[in-house]
RNA sequence: GGCGACGUAGCCAAGUGGUAAGGCAGAGCUCUGCAAAAGCUCCAUUCACCGGUUCGAAUCCGGUCGUCGCCUCCA
């Protein structure tokens, strides 16, 4: 069955027929990095990242490229001040420290939360002189003007503009504030180079003046160099559809004269309960109801925020709530138990074909979550056949009968596959590696054997005693018809 | 005001014409020295509301109410 992928770009859900057979391109706009990545950040990404993975176990060779946005931009209202500098400025650091800092700290997070790396990590200030070579054919073509040492673009000038989000020119407010000191022919012209004011610290040499790019021909940019002037899939927050992907689309198509991004994928906010009356707002660095990655890992694990995160359809909007991250955690407890009892009961199963007509159930639950993946990424859906077949595994491992290695190998092979490589909730392996820990696991291992020793003198004090102890330290001791098995809380 | 998304059990959430997946929480049971884990059973005659189309609608059409997002920086 083939992959089906909502395409925002029309509305409709339509068979993924990538530009070359076996290849995705693909770009996912990135974050601004003035401060720490939150949830809401976390949530676009960790969705992305579920669909390269997938893209890749279904076989295609994708090419991923998610930009750092490292040029601060200045807003257009009369206060407007540009979030970099103003942040530069409070830390008293330099613009490119502090943007350094802070694209150190979002790959931090991103690898905690096992997201992959995109393939190129593009940095918009080091992509100066692509964007000056687009805003000059866009002057050249007649789409963009210059006044003052700012470009704009003419949006009546592009019959298209607004296509994503089937916004019309007409039809828009009157620009509010931003048109007190309009140097711009229509009030719905954006910036595609902005004038440097002197004390504009952020600064480049161009055809006209110092200056520095404008928020949209970034991404145009960088995709462009990087993808073609054609691709598969862009994807971001549903927040940016307009007018930055409104945007990044009509300067594409008018300086490329060729389509720009086929397949479009936008997802949905993370919303957060007010305080007050506790309706779901947007999650937002400028409202304050922010929580940071680093601040949610020190809560919950990051197989557990993947979870959260899968736990609705990437394109709906979700709300953050400690109550939802319980169950969700209490979900994937359930998930990994059964991963981890797979794996220790492997350690010392038979080499035989015992139980091996559970193949079957394996191949259906491949199928299954594949089913529910190709309609449009569906991770709800591919979450529950996992669910619904980690019933049947621990019903099979709790039978009683015997279970040849094959058969687990089977089992723990799928969890792996699906719940590892493509979800990346089920961590690889929990074998100590480190000398420490295989120390730990030793220690852990003398202990329950004395345990089992008392347990069959019958002297529960002690037996209790143990386990209590050893549960203090964070090791939970769990006892089975055939040993006692052990995990860290 | 314009554009877009959405309203399914206590909570989260699948489900786009054929009679309500899954998870969490809760109740009962089984297993167990106890605990934990796991399994079983129960938990929406009903899908915001009102009309309409249809043999049949949570699903299609029209309307009403409500919520969120975007229209200013934002993932």
């Amino acid at each position: 069955m083939p992959l089906k992928i909502f395409n925002v770009l029309g509305r409709e859900k339509t068979d993924f027929i990538p530009l070359e057979e076996g290849h995705v391109g693909m770009y996912v706009c990135g974050p601004t990095v003035y401060d720490h990545a939150h949830l809401g950040h976390a949530k676009t990404y960790v969705s992305f990242d579920l669909v390269v993975r997938y893209l890749r176990y279904i076989g295609y060779n994708v090419l991923y490229v998610q930009n750092i946005t490292d040029v601060g931009h200045l807003t257009e209202t009369e206060f407007g001040e540009d979030k970099i500098l103003k942040k530069a400025r409070a830390t008293q650091s330099k613009p490119m420290q502090l943007v350094e800092t802070y694209t150190r700290s979002y790959f931090e997070d991103m690898d905690v939360l096992k997201v992959t790396r995109p393939d190129i990590s593009p940095r918009a200030s080091g992509h100066i002189p692509e964007q000056i070579n687009m805003i000059q054919t866009l002057i050249e073509k007649g789409y963009a003007y210059e006044v003052n040492g700012s470009v704009y673009f003419d949006v009546t000038t592009a019959p298209n503009y607004g296509k994503l989000s089937n916004r019309r020119l007409d039809e828009q407010a009157e620009g509010t504030r931003e048109a007190v000191r309009s140097e711009k022919r229509n009030p719905q012209d954006f910036a595609l180079w902005k004038r440097a004011d002197p004390e504009h610290i952020l600064r480049w040499d161009s055809p006209w003046g110092e200056g520095f790019p404008g928020w949209h021909i970034e991404c145009s940019a960088m995709a462009k160099k990087y993808l073609g002037d054609t691709f598969d899939i862009h994807g971001g927050g549903i927040d940016n559809i307009f007018p930055h992907n409104e945007c990044e689309i009509v300067q594409s198509e008018c300086c490329n004269d060729a389509e720009f991004a086929r397949y479009w994928m936008l997802v949905g906010s993370l919303n957060v309960p007010d305080p007050i009356e506790g309706i779901p707002v947007k999650m937002s660095k400028s409202l304050g109801n922010f929580v940071t990655v680093k601040d949610a890992l020190a809560k919950y694990r990051p197989e557990v925020i993947r979870m959260f995160v899968f736990s609705a359809h990437y394109s709906n909007p979700v709300t953050y709530s400690d109550e939802v991250l319980a169950a969700a955690s209490a979900g994937w407890e359930r998930l990994y138990n059964a991963v981890r009892l797979t794996r220790q009961m492997m350690a010392d199963a038979p080499n035989t074909d015992d139980g091996n007509s559970f193949d079957a159930r394996v191949n259906q639950l491949k199928a299954d979550f594949c089913a529910a993946m190709d309609d449009d990424f569906s991770a709800p859906k591919a979450i529950a056949t996992l669910q619904e077949f980690t019933r049947d595994v621990n019903t099979l491992l709790n039978s009683g009968t015997t279970i040849g290695l094959s058969t687990l190998e089977s089992i723990e092979a799928v969890y792996r596959e699906l719940g590892g490589d493509v979800l990346g909730i089920i961590p690889e392996s929990d074998i100590a590696t480190s000398n420490n820990a295989q120390r730990e696991a030793g220690l852990i291992e003398l202990l329950i054997e004395l345990r089992a020793q008392a347990r069959k003198a019958k002297n529960w004090a002690e037996s209790d005693r143990i386990r209590d102890e050893l549960q203090k330290l964070g090791i939970i001791l769990e006892d089975r018809p055939d040993g006692t098995i052990w995990k860290v809380e």
